[in-house]
This record gives C-alpha cells, sequence and structure tokens, in this order.
DNA sequence: TCATAAAACGTATAATTATACTTAAAAAAC
DNA sequence: GTTTTTTAAGTATAATTATACGTTTTATGA
C-alpha cells in the first residue's frame, strides 16, 4: 500500500505549511492532486489527529495552521514546587508580601499565577520577593487559610 | 449610552479566558447569564473580531481560546503599539493590575510613564504584571474611561 | 433639523466540520 | 491458521459556524 494513514498526514502537514487552506475541501482537492484520494471526514480526523487550527485571516475568514507555529504562553506546572522556597509572609492593607529564596520568586509568581486564585489580583516578582495584589475586603486570615488549601507544602512555612 | 458591543466583547474575552467553552451556543447561554441577549450569529461575527479561536482539547474535541494566549513563533510585524499586548485590567482599593503577554510589562510601563496621566502616581512592572497606584480618590470607572481615552487600542480589552 | 450613510444585528439558511454507524483491513492473541 | 481486537476510513447525517439579506439603530453632514 503506498498511501498510507502517516503518509497523508505527511502531506497534509505540508500542505498546511504552504499556508493556502481555507477549508477541508480545498484540503481534499490538493491531496488529490497530488494522488492522495480520500474523503472530508478522514480530513476532519486527520486535522484534529494534526491539531491542526484555524486561526483568523485578514481576507477569508479564517485560514488553517499548524499548531506548531503557536506556542502557547500558559506556563505549565509540574514536577517538584518552586513554592517550597517560600519562606514567609506579610501583610500591608490588601497586599501581601511573600519572600522565597534567593532567584525563585518569579518561578514563584509564575505559579501563582497559573493556578489562578481567585483572591489573587495579580502579583509582581523581583528576585526573592513577590508583590501579591489581594482582591479587595479579603481579610490576611482567609488568604493565608485559601494558599496553604491550595499548596500544602506551604503549612508551617508562612 | 452604554456601549453595549464593547461591553459584550470584554464580557466575551473574560468568559473565554476562563476556559470552559467548547461553542457558541455555551458561549450565547453564559452571556445570557450574565445579562447580555444576543444570537449565535452575532458572537460568530463577535469571535471573529476578536480574534478568537479554537484549538483541540483531549476530551471535548475543541475548545475556543483568546488568541493571544497562542504566541506565532513566526517573526510577524504586529502593531506598534506596546498596549496591544495588554489584557486585562483588575483593581483593588487604589491599585490597578494590569495583564500583559509575558515580557511585554516594561515597555508597557514605559508607555504609561511616558504620557504623563495625572491619574497615575507610579507604576511597578515585573514580567506580564504591572502595578499602578491610582491617585486617591479615583473611582475604577473613571480610570478605565481615562485609559481608554488615551489609548483607544484597549477598548474591549480591558 | 432632516436626509443620508454607516454600523449593528436578527432571521433564515448556506457552508463547513464533526461524528454515529458500518465495513473492511490489519494486528494481536490464541 | 483461525479468532478476536484494533485501527482506518467511507457514508450519511448531525452539529456547528458563517453569511446574505433585510431591518433597525446610530453616526454624519447639509
Amino acid at each position: 500500500m503506498m498511501n498510507t494513514k502517516s503518509d497523508r498526514h505527511r502531506a497534509i502537514r505540508q500542505i498546511i505549511a504552504a499556508g493556502q487552506i481555507f477549508n477541508q475541501n480545498e484540503l481534499k482537492e490538493t491531496l488529490e492532486s497530488q494522488g492522495f484520494a480520500t474523503t472530508q471526514a478522514t480530513l476532519s480526523r486527520d486535522l484534529m489527529a494534526l491539531k491542526v487550527i484555524k486561526v483568523p485571516h485578514a481576507e477569508k475568514g479564517y485560514i488553517y495552521t499548524l499548531s506548531e507555529n503557536y506556542q502557547s504562553t500558559a506556563p505549565q506546572v509540574e514536577g517538584s514546587s518552586p513554592l517550597q522556597t517560600c519562606r514567609s509572609i506579610a501583610f500591608s492593607g490588601n497586599l501581601a508580601v511573600f519572600k522565597c529564596l534567593p532567584s525563585f520568586a518569579p518561578s514563584v509568581a509564575l505559579v501563582l499565577d497559573a493556578v489562578g486564585m481567585p483572591e489573587i489580583i495579580g502579583t509582581i516578582a523581583g528576585d526573592d520577593t513577590i508583590l501579591i495584589i489581594l482582591k479587595e475586603g479579603l481579610s490576611h486570615e482567609r488568604f493565608r487559610t485559601a494558599l496553604v488549601d491550595r499548596f500544602p507544602e506551604l503549612r508551617d512555612r508562612i
């Protein structure tokens, strides 16, 4: 068998990368001109498997793109927690000041941002200190509790 | 007059950012629960205008995402103003927290400082977050209006 | 003001994409 | 080698999204 699924996938990637495909029928016709006979349903599955996405296009509405040409900016949280570098917390009004080991503040702040705690409006990290802007009306004790709930490794640290 | 379309766009951005919208009817219902009455056709237009995209999702096939959460790795000429990297604003007391794309906070803060808004006492920039200390007694809504007046590209974003 | 142009948007429907169901082929297990 | 399981893929159709068209609203200009 000449035209296997993976051959077709490779061809699809090339065609999409060339950047002129606006719908699955166009892709189907282009594939046929290269000797791949297939159907729209199969292409729908192929595009899903290849994680091809449609992005807005000035003239034609949307255009297909390899999602690798796009890179998620959302941080990933895994492995051992940078939260373990935290040393103390202090409060002033609706601000919390979080102390970490030197150089760890940015990565701790990234984790805090990533989990999206509703109690936190935003964070700003220096080298070993993070400024946390709290939601209005939130008590210091409630925030401390919420933090420990979310990050048990902070118990006895803050 | 309340700018309905602009309000709706801002609401859509928030809802999509929360990350649980899989099709336009779900978005329609969520908007309705927030008091926005609209139709699927209008949402289709809105999503195009806001450059919202659908990306593959493990369980449900595809999910809507703000395209800013994806960053093209290809060199591209975007708009000139760093303000266009801004994604949201939130308030707590006399502080405003401004979220930008990663790494853009310093340049956005520079612009804010450069224009010398009398409403702003000072700014502190991290990587993707700016802390803005507001003049005492300034309401959140007045500041939001002042910002959009000064930077029209922020409309529908904050 | 009034007239006119432009923008917003709903309805109905077209266009596009996803999927339930089925069949066939390939792989794995026996 | 036969049976069972898994994978691939076509057909038909469901689900979803985009848009032509008409109407209303809002902005613009005289």
